[in-house]
DNA sequence: AATAAAATAGCACGACCGTTCTTTTTTGCT
DNA sequence: AGCAAAAAAGAACGGTCGTGCTATTTTATT
């Protein structure tokens, strides 16, 4: 057997067993930290849930923070892989403003799946400086600014009245997911979703897009 | 001396020593809380805070918990005290609810203050049952029927129009608070407040409050 | 199969946590 | 002033935390 094969075969090998292991810590961190929270995240109970040794789990972080800010740059990736990159499927403009405004709403509803870190992570550290936060806070902006930059384009493509204040349109919008996952998490209360929906059509009424709607 | 008479007075006495330090024990919990949040509240950087011993500040609640709630209560009243009764004032209609929202706005923005317990005390506690998220949920609630409440006085003095959906409206409302906590307090961005300001009008338009604003 | 390297386990540390118990100090009443 | 009750302190408990060390095991390569 070719021996430089071989080696280039092993080094494009996806994963060696400790990133392997390393991403499946992430994995259940971030499943810990959705429910209790990057705070709340414990490297002995990770451990429990890794039946792992507590030294192994933090062997690969080298400190809690360290494992935090892996947590959420997973979250981001998901973020990512299930709100964004799916939202950019329908043409850009109108169509796009609504998927993704229509896929963060999925995801932050969680009926029964879990919170929406963006959200919980900001009450935590929003007196917290630190790089935790930093990281945080980066990963939200990213998000925010794409979501900016969709009604940007929708009105471009006149989708929106030409006056549209567009961080004044992103600002509304963040609102009403935030009250959807308020009221639907913390408060139980029935039909939020129905809520922010109805509120987004107000705002897309608001904007200027009434007369292209169906 | 009349024994009865001065037993009275003295059980009317307004602090004996015990519950005044209580109270003040429970000012600083408070203002620990709304910084690190209610879960990272720890009894011995409060005793610390106080110039008290652990078991000193321990024994006027008997559980942590039982402080937790205490805080979540201070917090109620110190609410109604800034934002509720003051919003009274105005007569009843929309004045009233534009009064609910600026107070409301301004305990949100907090520049140098604090942060609301309400919205980070929901995010560690959404996932969290038992007695201090009951506690939490039940003073919200408590709020928001205000709200709530204002909302249908002003459409019932013809202040908003006739079809208003007072409970979306509600929805709508506390959105632009949340929007507003989570970009002044964690993002910094500037001008949040002027965003919210500008929500609540066209919140206002839409519901028909137009021609009576000046 | 042998070997070097990487991954994991095991153990101990100092720190802080909430809580309990006992003792001392302070308060309020007669 | 004296006395009982309330308030506060002090010390200790078992527990968990993050982290640092050293051994052991597992992996990857020749």
């Amino acid at each position: 057997m070719n021996k430089d094969a071989e080696k280039s075969l092993s080094k494009q090998r996806l994963l060696h067993k400790g990133q392997q292991t390393k991403a499946a810590i992430v994995e259940a961190a971030l499943g810990l930290a959705t429910q209790i929270g990057l705070e709340g995240l414990s490297i002995g109970v990770l451990a429990e849930v890794m039946k792992m040794s507590k030294s192994g789990v933090f062997a690969h972080f080298g400190s809690r923070e360290e494992l935090q800010i892996s947590v959420i740059r997973e979250y981001h990736h998901q973020f990512e892989q299930e709100v964004f990159f799916p939202a950019m499927q329908p043409p850009r403009g109108l169509p796009r403003l609504q998927a993704l405004f229509n896929n963060w709403m999925a995801r932050t509803s969680a009926e029964i799946d879990s919170g929406c870190l963006y959200i919980s992570g900001a009450a935590e550290f929003d007196d917290r400086p630190g790089p935790v936060r930093d990281a945080l806070a980066s990963s939200v902006k990213t998000w925010l600014t794409a979501l900016h930059r969709a009604v940007i384009q929708a009105r471009d493509e006149k989708h929106l009245a030409a006056h549209t204040d567009a961080t004044q349109m992103s600002f509304e919008i963040h609102g009403l997911i935030l009250a959807l996952h308020y009221e639907a998490r913390f408060l139980k209360t029935a039909k939020s979703l129905n809520r922010a929906k109805q509120g987004f059509e107000h705002i897309l009424v608001r904007y200027g897009a009434s007369t292209l709607k169906d």
